[in-house]
DNA sequence: TATGAATGAGTGTTCATTCAT
DNA sequence: GATGAATGAACACTCATTCAT
């Protein structure tokens, strides 16, 4: 009877060997340079056997969006349970957002990705339909911190949604921004910086 | 007399033609996907041809970038030099950013483009430099704007460079959060209200 | 057990038919004119797996030269062992450089091969370096068949080295000069016989 | 009236300057990877221009040997008139291989080119014929000297034109030999001086 | 299940040749 | 005649995917 059970762990380790794997090689070359052998390699494990887990290379990156995306959740919620003042919640998940890319920053990247025209096309659309559904979830979440904040009157009235559409697309303007400077060889702020500034200014137009 | 006249001026247009059937194609399917046979049929004319104008496709797509950015300095130029006051220069910049994306979606790409790691390695160092000083050029007119707004009291002191950079990531980051929405089939925000709202909150924090 | 011996066997198997239909081909159409496709239909082979055992066309093509060098010191060993007399084992070098143009004629080309300016600065310093330990090894054992000639009586006193060079290149030259005819539509010679009388006149320069 | 004639010579002078354009890129580079542009260059003259004297890019690597054989046949029969004894005069020839040779390595090439496999199929059946007759004037010419120093007794009796192919040979296969050591970075003999001593060999064969 | 050898379509780039001016 | 921009076929090499073992 244990035994189905070891299947499945197994199946899950080696699975998220793949997918370690794979944010490595992705993060270093990108995902057109990355190749299945180089994946295959890092994972130690052969070519084949990535096959049978992902049905294609774009299926595996993708994949790996999903798996960024449920830590997220869990760190947003574990912030929501921590009984702390829903402005210093938001400035927890803000932080968040910046350890988050620091401990991993290919998974930025791969939503870059999807920012890609024509990719999308070649997604499945059951995949399509579980980040539309992950990614509207994180946005609640943070929205239900937001609009708390407000109800306690921490904050001007404000739509929350709208809010936390602001604050995410400062944090991932921010983080490109000092990534192509970065790859440019400039070096005149560090993300560090301007992600602490970006919050302090961005509390300056919600705070009463 | 005409004759040299006119092949710089067919040559010239040919270049254009290339690089309008190019954005077109890189926008359609993005830097990798494209190829350059797409981008000769799309411009009606011989890979080889292309060839003749770029040394390669990265040039091709880097000179894309050149001729935004050019054209973003000379938007940002005109928009100095109409005697408005710098609190309204600095609206018009912002809403230059949008009808900039409105009018060449593409263009924004490219600037994505310059994100992709490993991508930068096979630059020329001369193109890095280009790109540096091109982008330096443009941060550092819209801080004179900042800095003419803090110098007549419109605004709080702030760094103006700091301000700029929070400007721009924030219009990246909207971009890059309604781009992936529409690939993604989403449709609850649209750019223009974002775009709308965000300046009205960021002046929130400038203003004093 | 017998599975990693037969996947070696299928490899070298697989490796010596590639060789084989990369000789044919490059023979009759020559370096640059043959296409790895050419090869590959002819090895009946895809193109990808000649990269399978191939770097690339000029590491083919190169160990081709490897490995007709290495049947070269093989013959020369197998003459220098037979304990015939050294004047004897050096004509039946020379009968060997016949019998193997004869029998490879394709193999002779890839020597010519290495006479082609600026191919050689693609190829790999320890490539190079290997040629070169080859080709000594050849001339080295043949000098000493000159050599134990002249020890013995046999020859006149000659640096055992020159002799060798001058072998060799007479039957290149010969070679050369009988292939240009064929190729021209020009029987006036064949190169056995200019094959067999170039050796009787070499010898009137070396007998004592 | 003289139009006509100043026609002609600017003519020849254009084609002049074309083939030495030719011979310096073809040595620098090789047949294959000289480009015609390369050549236009050189020439200072358009590609298309080129194309006004020659049919193709092979038509022209070939004109270069005309060029040769011409050179080396009048150079024979300078030294046929030279009145010098005929063993010296066969010297003389022996010399100007090497002279020649020296002066011009790229015509060498151009014989080396004849040997390739494949390519003759691709030139006019005229030109062919032209190489043929000229190598054979060329051949015949040497072959006299030989005969006349057989009949003076200088020479032990032999197939004169066995002797000139020998010779011939023999010069062809010492130039591919230390062309082959150079391109290898080996200097263990010069061509000066592995020439000087093939021609002592060589007559020892010869000499009564 | 796991493997990894084999596949072959796909791509950037070159360059001999042509032809309108 | 002379030009050189335009052409487009050709080619080496890559790599996601498959499948026999």
């Amino acid at each position: 009877m244990g035994t189905a059970h070891r299947k499945v762990r197994e199946r899950r380790a080696r699975k998220q060997g793949i997918q370690v794997a794979a944010v490595r090689v992705f993060a270093e070359k990108g995902f057109s340079r990355a190749t299945m052998e180089d994946i295959a390699r890092q994972a130690e494990v052969s070519v084949g056997t990535i096959y049978l887990y992902y049905r294609s290379k774009e299926d595996l990156y993708v994949s790996l969006l999903f798996e960024s995306m449920q830590r997220m959740s869990e760190a947003i919620e574990k912030i929501m349970a921590s009984g702390l003042r829903p402005d210093r919640q938001l400035r927890r998940v803000w932080d968040y957002f910046y350890d988050y890319h620091a401990r991993y920053p290919q998974s930025y990247r791969v939503l870059v990705f999807l920012q890609q025209p024509g990719l999308i096309s070649g997604l499945a659309p059951k995949t399509l339909q579980e980040i539309n559904v992950r990614a509207a979830r994180n946005f609640s979440l943070v929205s239900r911190i937001v609009a708390a904040a407000i109800d306690k009157g921490l904050y001007r009235p404000h739509e929350p949604r709208e809010v936390v559409d602001l604050l995410w697309s400062l944090f991932l303007g921010l983080v490109h921004l000092s990534e192509t400077r970065k790859n440019l060889g400039v070096t005149i702020a560090t993300l560090k910086d301007l992600h602490r500034k970006a919050f302090a200014w961005l509390e300056e137009g919600l705070r009463v």
